[in-house]
DNA sequence: AATGAATGAGTCTTCATTCAT
DNA sequence: GATGAATGAAGACTCATTCAT
């Protein structure tokens, strides 16, 4: 677990415009060149920077992880919630999360696909980690109280939570073309399919988790 | 809609291996050399049955949309059950279909991600509008039988079905990580899943369609 | 010098296709498939029928070299003409001859900047002795009735015949564009150049051979 | 008509190379290996430094366009001469200009054969049209001042000037052989055919456009 | 620290030919 | 005699990386 660098302007561009091009074409699908031209910076630069491309990717990881996991543990903590609005929270801030790192997201989909041992594997084996006990003891501490039904999959709601979401940004194109929304604005329609994704989520665990109808 | 010919059994060998090694490594991340190598054919043999790389992946996707609707069809027609049960149906034909087509599916939800307009884009396309209409379909017919609540996101049960399905044989990986179960054979471990997923999904859709606590 | 078969009417359809496409895009700019595709028969055929590509444009060489000569020597045997109509009708059958199978004289002069000494070589090394033994024999002839001067360079004035002739149908679209023909139907267009070509022949001819001013 | 770089010395070389290898084999007929091969520099540079093997025809083409044309005014315009003299100046320049870059020459000769609508085909439009006009011009000027016949067809000269020129360095192997001078070196056999070509062609010229015996 | 030039290994595809029938 | 299937070799080109400066 080395300690990083902070990154400078230009590597901060750099993993930017590689995060866009490696969800849009995939890591393999993208060339370095493809990177510097976007980025404006010389091909020699990522190498120089980074090490090498697979180099790249893991310093995308890196300062993505220790972005989610940094606000993820602020968010729960210092709340005095009902364990109920404590998970419709939790529900809002993944749904942020990937909305806002759609492209991050996208290639998280791919990686954890290709299944590879990799330092990058490992980084998406992490953050899964740390989500799932998050939402495990969230989900006990509503059972201790009684409001949260027992026998609650945590690994499936999970499943259902991560891949909702993911889907829908997966195939949201599918999903302009199947619900007529092809011609809303970008913004628009991110504001539309976050409601949607907040209200189907929480209503579904809602009718999971508590007694009531 | 040209009609195909009847793929050789070499050709099924070299799409067969292409499914694997696409959902590993990725389109791109899979070179022809791979792909003839692990086929045991000659690499001008792709070219040459398919026109070129990118029309192997079409094969690939116009055998399996074949196979996936005829079956889907098949399914719910001629069934007399109760509207509950033919969701229920449904839902273990989805998961059955992905489990048994894992390769397939990956592919799928990485080409869903590019979001390519292309041919394969389109067959993608035409797989979720039919699945859609399908199940739209059935939870109207419930609706009418005043079984289901009204006022049902269809759309947004799709992704759940789809999105869990898919994000659980994407993560499976970490899902055996996460539960303990890295030395489960994959057999044995893929009836868990399928189980896992029909209980959860089922669960859910129970939950959220009917009325019954 | 081995005794040909005679052509089979496929192989006769091949040579055709091959001397417009070669003529056109080159021997190696042409692919053997090309060939088969537009003369519509197998490509294992060209192989078959002639060996090999190379052997086919040989076997192209022979056919033409035979038609060539063979006409040439008719031309001018049973005449009892003047020199100078002797000339001209020579001019007229070059001139008929290389418009006449452009396609041919194309390819031969492309073989002969290549210069390669192969069987193809040697067939245009034949071809180029017979006309000019042939020439230098009327001019010859010319002479001895002093209608013709003395000190006449045989082998230059054969260079401005052809090679003028070569020019037009090389350069035949510069042609058109720089004389405003652009609109021209082909037919009337190869009228036309015969007839520029054969006055401006002749006049050059009766020029540099003869005393008439 | 963008402003072309400098021209590096390892891309020249390249270029002569090429310009050395496509006459001798055609475009089509020559690989990037053997380019590379000859010229002694890794395959990968062609396409580094030009962007293509067309694109490296292309940039021959500027560069021998560029230095005809710039050499072509300068020869004309500061003479006082007769026009006849003009003109045998004029023919001098051509058949210089031929030997000396025969290789660009015979190349011409095969591109303008292909007649292809290209970037190379433009480039010889070019030339051609620039050639056209100036020796018209000088035609012109000689019939003004009544030195030269009027009605002189000056495209079909132009064809037998470049023509007779070409079908020399195209055919200069077989001229050899036919002349019994194949065993002259070639820096002697160059001074004799450019000898020949110039006094048979200032004999055609004159022949054609003067008053003269 | 930063970069333009350069490269060897690799990409997909097409080639002319051969083989089994 | 004829052909569809198949192939090894070669095609042009792009890749991520390194090197000299």
């Amino acid at each position: 677990m080395e300690k990083q660098e902070p990154l400078s302007e230009k590597q901060i561009r750099i993993i930017d415009v590689s995060e866009r091009l490696f969800a849009e074409k995939g890591f393999e699908g993208t060339s370095v060149r493809d990177i510097a031209h976007e980025a404006d910076v010389n091909v020699a630069m990522i190498s120089y920077y980074f090490g090498s491309k697979e180099k790249l990717l893991e310093a995308m990881f890196a300062r993505r992880s220790a972005m989610i996991t940094d606000q993820l543990t602020v968010v729960l903590d210092d709340e005095k919630l009902a364990p109920i609005d404590k998970v419709y929270l939790l529900i809002d801030f993944y749904i942020d999360q990937i909305i806002r790192n759609q492209h991050f997201h996208k290639i998280m989909v791919r990686e954890q696909i290709a299944g590879r041992d990799s330092s990058v594997g490992k980084a998406i084996a992490k953050i899964k980690l740390t989500n799932q006990s998050l939402i495990k003891q969230l989900i006990l501490e509503g059972q201790k109280k009684k409001v949260f039904k027992p026998r609650i999959d945590v690994s499936m709601m999970m499943m259902t939570l991560i891949g909702t979401a993911n889907q829908m940004i997966s195939a949201q194109q599918h999903y302009r073309i199947l619900n007529d929304l092809e011609d809303m604005p970008d913004e628009k329609f991110e504001i539309l399919i976050q409601k949607k994704l907040s209200v189907h989520l929480k209503n579904l665990f809602k009718a999971v988790l508590t007694y009531e109808s």
